[in-house]
DNA sequence: TGATTTATAGACGATCGGTCTATAATAATA
DNA sequence: TATTATTATAGACCGATCGTCTATAAATCA
């Protein structure tokens, strides 16, 4: 059992053991911030510190990166809710006001940088290949269906009316999010999250 | 008092008299479809049909064009707007109603291909010049002046409660517009603006 | 008529995009 | 332990894009 790894050395020692893994966290950070289109693979390769071939060993295309990268947000992005939605289970309200706040703070931390990555896909959509459109609406669906659970446990407490349409309410909370994202990224402050979470 | 044009003609005959104005109308139409940094002039100019020296004739560079491209549009969905909103001061409440009608029709039009020109570039915000900010904030403002005055119309006529603050009614419906034309792009449906509006 | 203004035409270099081929080390095989 | 296969890094390469620059052509002005 050899401790050591196969494949050519790097020049220069660096600071991460899994490439792969190191390439599809700065993937999600840069895209977030700047989109996929608009960013070259060079921009991401600087960061992490690779020379290009070590990107064209482990992704077929550019395509291909940001699909995995699309997947990976998606994970994490669902783990976070998750944990915010099982956060107050006496009061499921609390959980989308934790996620909420959060979200503000990550937004004032990057300084209005860093929206949404499916966000950014998504209006990209008319120039992205065909294979982006269906796990970008998967993402959306699997946030719906998480905050609809959510909502569904308020209703069952009585905290909401029971003439609530938790799945419809879901859906709008997220159509209107995104746009709240993208006013405050215009705006540089958080007047816009702040003002669509009230209603 | 002669009516033929000054400077060099055009080698083939052109279908417009202002090359200026087709510049900038290309313009509205590809960035409202692609957004700016993926767009390269030379897209524009092949469709238009003028080479290069003319661009920089009439534009300082890349930001210029697109700074004007932002202000006519700006004016264009002004005059829109005041449109729907004036078709029916009686009932009020139709004015937006009209204005999403025409919307959707839009989005169907273009196979949800073209969003919104102002979200496109508040998606880009992080890459774009900081002279970009204050007029695509601008854009919003004038847009939710717009709509607050008619809010307030219908206020008056009692269509509306009067404890509604029109204003923040005005910016919250603008903020979440713009996250469905966004949805709308990602599930190529209109069903998401469907769904905001019924909210 | 000659100088100036307006506008089109397109070559050019620097830079950056994504793909592809070459190289260097370890692991597996026999 | 020699040979081959696998893994991963290294970077050359070509085409596209951006903005500048010079050249050209017509109308107007003095």
């Amino acid at each position: 059992m050899n401790t050591a790894k196969r494949g050519r050395p790097p020049k220069q020692a660096r600071s991460f053991d899994d490439t792969k893994e190191a390439l599809l966290l700065a993937g999600m950070a840069i895209l977030t911030e700047r989109g996929f289109n608009t960013v070259g693979i060079d921009h991401i390769l600087k960061r992490v510190g690779v020379p290009k071939g070590s990107f064209y060993h482990y992704f077929k295309n550019k395509d291909d990166f940001g699909l995995q990268v699309i997947q990976h947000y998606d994970q994490y992005f669902c783990a976070k809710l998750r944990r915010c939605f099982n956060s107050d289970p006496e009061q499921p309200i609390n959980c989308l006001k934790l996620f909420i706040d959060e979200a503000v703070e990550g937004m004032e931390k990057y300084r209005f940088t860093r929206g949404c990555l499916i966000g950014n896909f998504g209006q990209e959509m008319p120039i992205l290949s065909e294979t982006f459109k269906q796990p970008l609406a998967d993402c959306l669906q699997h946030w719906t269906d998480l905050l609809a659970d959510n909502l569904k446990q308020a209703q069952s407490l009585g905290h909401i009316a029971t003439s609530t349409n938790c799945d419809e309410q879901a859906e709008f909370f997220w159509i209107g999010w995104e746009g709240a994202i993208l006013s405050a990224k215009v705006m540089q402050s958080e007047l816009p999250m702040r003002k669509f979470a009230k209603g």
